[in-house]
DNA sequence: CGTCAATGGTTCTGGACTGAACCTTTTGGA
DNA sequence: TCCAAAAGGTTCAGTCCAGAACCATTGACG
C-alpha cells in the first residue's frame, strides 16, 4: 500500500461528504423541487398527510411545517375535511423574468458535465430493457406533450417530464435518483433558455430521436442522440452565461 | 398537459424518496465505507474529532458515538492525550469467508447498471480534463497498486481505490459522490470474487487501458475501456450469483 | 523536570424531530 | 336529515442531536 499522504488527502476529501442536514428543509426542497420539474402537476393533489409522510420518511408534524412553507409560496393550497387535501396550484414563471442571478459557476459546470453522463446513460438503459405497453406510450405522450406545451414554462415542465420519464423506465433507482439531482440542479438555469421556435423544434427532434431508439431497443443510438441532446443544452447555457 | 394519473404515480413514486434519517447510523456508515473501501487505509490517522465532525457536518458528540461504534467493531483504535486520536487497524478480511448471504437481486442488479453509467462516464471526463502532473502520476500509481496487491483483502481496496482515483480527477463532485456510492453499494460483492490471477491480470491490463486513454486524452477510449472493464466484472458477478 | 498545547472524554442546555393521541371540519351516503 | 368516514389541525411527551463549555491525559519542548 502506497503512503502517499496528499493522496489520501485527496481521497478523503472528495469521499467525506457533510450529510444532510435539516429534515424539515429537505422535505420542502424535495416537494417544491417536485412541483417545479413538473413531477407533481398543475391542480394534482397530493396524497393524504399521513401517507405523504410515510413515504417522504418524516413525521406528520414536519410535513406539516413543509406544505405550510409551500402554502405561503403559493405552491399548493389547502382544503380541510373528507374530500380535502392539498393541491398544487402553480403556474410556472416564464422565463425572461431570472431574478435568480446567475448561479455559481463550479456547480453549473459539474451539474451539466453529471447530466452529461447520466442521462444519456439512463436512455442506454432504458434501451435495453423490455418495456411494457404502458411505459412505451408513455415515452411516447412524454414527448409528444413537450411538443404541445402551450408556453414557455409549460414547456420546461413537460422537457422535465421527459427526461425523468426515460429515467423511470430504465428502472434503476439509484439512476433515477441521479438523474432528478441533475434536473433539480439545472432547473433554473434551463428556464432561462430563451424559448425560440427553432429551439425548441430541435430540442423536440432529438427527443424523438431518443424515444425512437430506446423503443427501437438501440441503446448505442439511444445514448448517442441523448448526449447530443445534452450537447446541444449545454452549448446553450454556456454560450448564455460565459 | 396530459393528465394520466397512472403516470403521475409512475414519476411521484420514483422521485419521492425517503430522506436520510438517523445522523448518527448515517455517519458510523459512511466513516466504515471509508475505510472498508481504503479511502482510510491500515495505520492512518483521523483527523481530529472538531475537525472531522465538522468536516462530516455532524456534531462532535455523535462523531464520537459513531467512533465508538468502528472501535466496538475493530475497525479503529483510540488513544488519548498530545500526539494521540484515533488511527486505522483494519485488516481488510480474505474472500472466501463471506459470511454475508448473497444479497439481494434487485438492489444488486441496481447497482451493477448504476456502475456500468457512472465509471465509465468518469473516465470520459477525467479523460477531457487537462490534469496536473501529480493527477496523472496518481492514477498511474493507483493502478499499479492493484497489480502489486500482496493479497486478496488488500486487492480489493487498492481496486476501490484506483476506481476513486479516476473519479476524483474526474473534477465533478456529484460524480465522485455516485462512484462512491456504487462502489460502496458492490463492495461486498466484489470481495466475493475469487481472486484468480487470470481474473487479476485481466482487470490490471484493463486498468492500464483506462489509464493510458486518460493520459492520453482519448475520452472514448477511456469510457470503451471503463465499460468492458465493468461488464468483466458485472459477468463475473453475475455468474457466482445466478 | 516542569509547563503547555493538543488531543480525547464528559456534561449540560436548548432546539429539532418523532410518534401518538386527540380535535375540527367537511362531505358522501345510509 | 344525520351520521360516519376522511381528511386536515393541534397538542404533548420523549428522543436525537448540535453547540458549547469544561475536564483529563499525554507527549513535546523549553
Amino acid at each position: 500500500m502506497t503512503a502517499h499522504p496528499q493522496d489520501e488527502g485527496r481521497l478523503s476529501d472528495a469521499v467525506l461528504r457533510p450529510a444532510t442536514s435539516n429534515v424539515f428543509e429537505s422535505a420542502v426542497e424535495q416537494l417544491a423541487t417536485a412541483i417545479r420539474l413538473g413531477v407533481l402537476v398543475d391542480g394534482e393533489q397530493l396524497p393524504p398527510e399521513r401517507e405523504l409522510a410515510e413515504r417522504l420518511g418524516v413525521s406528520r408534524n414536519t410535513l406539516r411545517d413543509a406544505i405550510a412553507a409551500l402554502r405561503d409560496s403559493g405552491l399548493v393550497e389547502t382544503r380541510r375535511g373528507r374530500g380535502g387535501g392539498t393541491v398544487v396550484t402553480h403556474v410556472p414563471p416564464q422565463p425572461g423574468s431570472s431574478t435568480a442571478p446567475v448561479r455559481r459557476g463550479a456547480a453549473m459546470a459539474d451539474a451539466l458535465d453529471f447530466r452529461r453522463i447520466v442521462e444519456p446513460g439512463a436512455a442506454w438503459l432504458a434501451a435495453k430493457q423490455s418495456l411494457s405497453g404502458d411505459q412505451r406510450s408513455w415515452l411516447v405522450e412524454s414527448a409528444e406533450a413537450v411538443r404541445t406545451a402551450p408556453d414557455a414554462g409549460s414547456h420546461r415542465i413537460a422537457d422535465s417530464r421527459f427526461h425523468l420519464a426515460v429515467a423511470t423506465v430504465s428502472g434503476s433507482p439509484m439512476l433515477i435518483e441521479s438523474v432528478t439531482r441533475a434536473q433539480a440542479a439545472l432547473g433554473e438555469m434551463l428556464g432561462a433558455i430563451p424559448v425560440l421556435p427553432r429551439n425548441i423544434e430541435h430540442s423536440c427532434q432529438q427527443h424523438d430521436a431518443v424515444v425512437t431508439a430506446i423503443l427501437g431497443g438501440d441503446a448505442e443510438a439511444a445514448r448517442a442522440a441523448m448526449e447530443e441532446h445534452c450537447d446541444a443544452t449545454s452549448a446553450l447555457l454556456r454560450g448564455l452565461i460565459g
